[in-house]
DNA sequence: CGTAATTTTGACTCCGCTCAATTGGCGTGG
DNA sequence: CCACGCCAATTGAGCGGAGTCAAAATTACG
């Protein structure tokens, strides 16, 4: 059985958090009231009453910075993390040492749930660029789950989410020619940004081309002629990381294609 | 927001569960206490003291024939099944009609867990042969999961074992060679055979080819030629769906990089 | 028992991989 | 500021693993 670390609200904040100042105007900084993210990130759908409560899961802020590491598979499993800004990739190394990316994830979106299960993280999980996540210990969210109806139903909402994202992954590695595969995962980005007050259609790829095409199920040359294809056929204009959509019903069209 | 119909424990049972006799000699059918899967399924985990209550959870049994589905993909969700006996696959289906399998499913494991988000299934779940199921409104899940906290913990735990078996899923799909694909599989399956008493290394297959192959992201033709080719190698026995392992050791030795 | 469905096997094809060379971007230090 | 080195990305040529198409064999099932 899983062994979590025991957290008390009181317990928040005594380290790792230099922002905490109980009534000072910093506080701003800290509270999932005043987050833009709110709604798609853990507390999303709890009521204002009950998100003052809420708000002590976070019992810390933690800086990653480009290429470090937020957890990795093994690592004792205590909390589950908030992104607050920054982009990160999860990933599984197996035996033979390959690597495969198995999302990538940004504001507003949770990392750690496969931790729950055994006490220990599965994969791992790395910044791909300069971070800041909201530390949740789990057995804080599971303590106040048991009292706040719409947290509870938040969370589970949150795994199943996961799950049903998964599922999409495996549709599109198990039975996706390559050009769809890359389609789909620009239309998918692309909505992600637009969600979060990003340009649809104009954005900086945060992953290398290798790190992509493991997540793609590709190798890196593949994913590089593919993007050529797709510049060459006028649906995006492809700069190294930079990627600009110019044809966003064509990019639909090649999934429904044949 | 997601809609889950409210139940009260007791309403349970009064339709679809003709076994349901309060003091009745047949009472041993319902309960999870005596239930030989129980450690596996939901209740893992749950003392004695509460396993009274939470059996309360399991508002009815369901039979599924074999090709029946139990529920589809865009069905209202309500509630979570556990497998009390039998074989399930579950699926998704593209625009253009193509089926990814996502997972073959056996007793004391549960389907359903992708509907908890948006409030309708996800994917399709299938009888691969005659089958009985748990039926577990959602929301009586959670009304109990705050009172018992053993039972919240395994409901989590249950809820992240999806995640990383789909994480699983993806490093199969993403990095492996057929070859390990399907060595994966059959090894993954004698472990799960195992822990339910039937034999490790005899075992009659579910799914047809092209179902295994949809899984495995192959092509039924590939699948089968697999087949005979790890029988050719003596690693297995193969007569249509009976397997016989032969050499279990040899098949680890398929992944352990060619 | 006959018909449909599934599985096996063969021959050939092609998509994506491998190997290799080149180009481009960017930070560092002279 | 430019030269250098490093890493990422692009592009080409050739190859091979898995797919496609086709036919035969076997089994399942009404």
């Amino acid at each position: 059985m899983p062994v979590v670390v025991a957290f008390k609200p009181s317990q928040k904040a005594i380290f790792m958090n230099p922002t905490e100042i109980p009534n000072g105007a910093r506080k701003f900084e800290v509270t999932c009231s005043s987050c833009n993210l709110r709604e798609m990130c853990l507390p999303g759908g709890v009521c204002v009453d009950d998100l003052q409560r809420v708000e002590n899961i976070v019992y810390a802020r933690r800086r990653v910075r480009r290429g470090e590491s937020l957890f990795k598979a093994g690592d004792a499993f205590s909390a589950v993390y908030a992104i607050r800004s920054g982009f990160f990739k999860t990933s599984l190394i197996d035996n033979d040492g390959r690597e495969q990316v198995t999302g990538f994830f940004m504001g507003g979106e949770l990392l750690g749930m496969d931790g729950i299960g055994a006490g220990r993280y599965n994969g791992n999980s790395i910044a791909l660029e300069d971070s800041e996540v909201c530390v949740m210990p789990f057995s804080l969210i599971e303590e106040m789950s048991r009292e706040i109806p719409a947290l509870q139903r938040h969370l589970h909402t949150v795994l199943s989410r996961e799950i049903v994202r998964d599922h999409g992954v495996m549709m599109l590695l198990g039975s996706m020619r390559a050009e769809e595969r890359l389609a789909t995962f620009l239309i998918n980005l692309s909505r992600r940004f637009v969600r979060r007050g990003y340009s649809s259609s104009d954005f900086h790829l945060r992953m290398t081309r290798d790190e992509l095409g493991s997540y793609l199920g590709l190798k890196l040359e593949t994913v590089s002629r593919l993007f050529s294809q797709f510049q060459k056929d006028g649906l995006i204009e492809v700069n190294q990381k930079h990627v600009r959509i110019l044809d966003i019903a064509g990019l639909e069209q090649v999934l429904a294609g044949k």
